[in-house]
DNA sequence: TCTTGATACCTAGTGAAACAAAGTATCTAG
DNA sequence: CTAGATACTTTGTTTCACTAGGTATCAAGA
């Protein structure tokens, strides 16, 4: 009831951390903020999902972390793309703009493909 | 890795059938063509997806099933849109135009809201 | 006749993503 | 020395779509 939102955005948290991330690399905390900033104030995960979605992203070698040592406050992991979290990034925007423009397609009441059978 | 379209079409299936449903009132396995059809072919959902849907829809009383008894062929159970269904439909469309516009919004690296801090 | 395939609906169990709600630790402000 | 902000981590829960079955009717073909 409450939640579209959240619904919708499932699976695209990738793609937004990594375009995110294409621009500068930089450590999960700052991400939260920065994703709610560029989504016009839309978007504002918790640190609970945004981790292991990071971890998810390690894993599959798309971005790579290192640890910032700062002189004072608490260390900061920070993440780069790859070169593979480039090409990641790359295809899902692809699937995402045919994914959107699929739902606009069926919204807008276009039947695409051989009309009636 | 194969199944994006799978995360991404997370929630959105709601809006989907609403909106097929709103050009014209139709059983479930029908759905599913038309679906198919007017997504340009990107979207075959199986019944064991369909279904769960179509009952969640109805309990909210966004869509109303009556059934058509046939003289040949199993019976069918028509489903068409309720007012509050209606309702439902556009806030959907609403709430997804928001939703792409705002993953627009940081693909594109255009950033919203106040700049830097 | 008997089997296959298409039509049409239904259900139980599974996996994964995002979540809530904690915990740990460091630094700053009062 | 306490409270709050920063920063990372983990555990358990919920929910959606899926897999993989099931039932039943009808048409077509061997």
């Amino acid at each position: 009831m409450e939640s579209l939102e959240r619904e919708f955005r499932r699976g695209t948290l990738e793609l937004l951390l990594l375009r995110i991330l294409a621009d500068e690399p930089t450590y999960g905390y700052e991400l939260l903020s920065r994703l709610g900033k560029r989504s016009g104030g839309r978007f504002h995960i918790k640190e609970g999902t945004l981790y292991p979605v990071l971890y998810r992203l390690e894993d599959a070698d798309l971005v790579e972390p290192e640890w910032e040592q700062r002189a004072r406050g608490a260390s900061r992991k920070v993440y780069r793309l790859t070169p593979a979290g480039v090409t990641r990034l790359r295809e899902l925007t692809h699937e995402w703009q045919g994914f959107a423009a699929a739902i606009e397609s069926i919204l807008s009441g276009r039947n695409s493909e051989e009309e009636e059978s």
